[in-house]
DNA sequence: CGTGCCGGGTC
DNA sequence: GACCCGGCACG
């Protein structure tokens, strides 16, 4: 019923992410708010203009999901924990992509199949978010096998001390390649809200590949150890302006179409529909 | 040079 | 308040 809905249904493109264009991104959150669903396939870019669009869409219901959210743990303030979603956000939306597209390159060669026509291959990727409990790390086990998928990889982060912006919870990001089935497939969500999201897959016959990456190190790495160069202010979050790197109204939306800016940016203020 | 936006306007 | 813009700091 109302324990899962789709929060957005859209097309996005090589905005948020390197590579290959993205076309139909579905994103669902089950009723803990604990899981996160993208349900996307591949495509060569033709509307550059509105690709990126929706690739802002994308990031920013994606970070404004509790599932991106920081735990009110160490509750490092408001501005804090919103800068600390939409990065992470950001970074695991380029990360999911760019591992799929490296995944899917890795087929073609393999299968020797060349795939730059087929678009309607589905892929999903599940973004888990466990808080951690005191004592026992350990994590509930691999998102289980539904038929017609297979594991293309499994991704797991773990907190650290280095990693002071990240998220302190335990995540699981486990993206599938969906083929073989002819017919709607059910994508199966946390054991406990009956939610399904299905997407037409076309009847094909491919053999499964698995991989599996680490998401923790490439966010460590892009987040190495704040400079904390000669500061006065002795503020936590007292880093200058360093041009934060997120597409802001103009880019996204262009000169020509203003009126669909955010006020803030009409106004040459700061962006607050894509903040920092 | 394009972009983000602060400070400082006007109505 | 809403709205506009010069000018500067980034990359
Ligand atoms: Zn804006």
């Amino acid at each position: 019923s109302a324990a899962c809905r789709p929060e957005a249904t859209l097309r996005t493109g090589e905005g948020a992410t390197s590579g290959p264009g993205v076309a139909g991104v579905a994103m669902t959150t089950n009723a803990q708010r604990r899981l996160c669903v993208l349900l996307f396939s591949f495509r060569s870019p033709e509307s550059v203009e509105m690709d990126e669009i929706m690739a802002a869409m994308v990031l920013t219901s994606l970070s404004c999901s509790p599932v991106v959210q920081n735990p009110p743990q160490t509750d490092p303030g408001p501005g804090q924990t919103a800068f600390c979603s939409v990065k992470f956000a950001r970074f695991l939306l380029s990360f999911i992509f760019t591992m799929t597209c490296s995944y899917k390159k890795k087929f073609e060669v393999l299968s020797g199949s060349d795939q730059t026509q087929r678009e309607e291959d589905f892929y999903y990727a599940k973004i888990c978010c466990e808080t951690i409990e005191a004592g026992s790390g350990s994590a509930a086990g691999p998102a289980q096998q539904t038929p017609g998928q297979a594991s293309a990889a499994l991704l797991t982060h773990r907190p650290s001390p280095l990693s002071q912006s990240a998220p302190s919870s335990f995540w699981q990001i486990h993206t599938e390649h969906l083929y073989q089935a002819c017919s709607p497939v059910q994508v199966s969500m946390a054991p406990r809200s009956p939610c399904t999201v299905s997407a037409v897959v076309p009847p094909q016959m491919v053999k499964p590949r698995c991989r599996s990456v680490s998401v923790g190190e490439q966010w460590l790495q892009q987040n190495r150890l704040q400079p904390m160069s000669a500061s006065p202010s002795r503020n936590h979050c007292s880093f200058r302006k360093g041009r934060g790197e997120a597409k802001k109204c103009r880019k996204v939306y262009g000169v020509e179409r203003k009126d669909q800016w955010c006020t803030a940016c009409r106004w040459k203020k700061a962006c607050q529909r894509f903040p920092d």
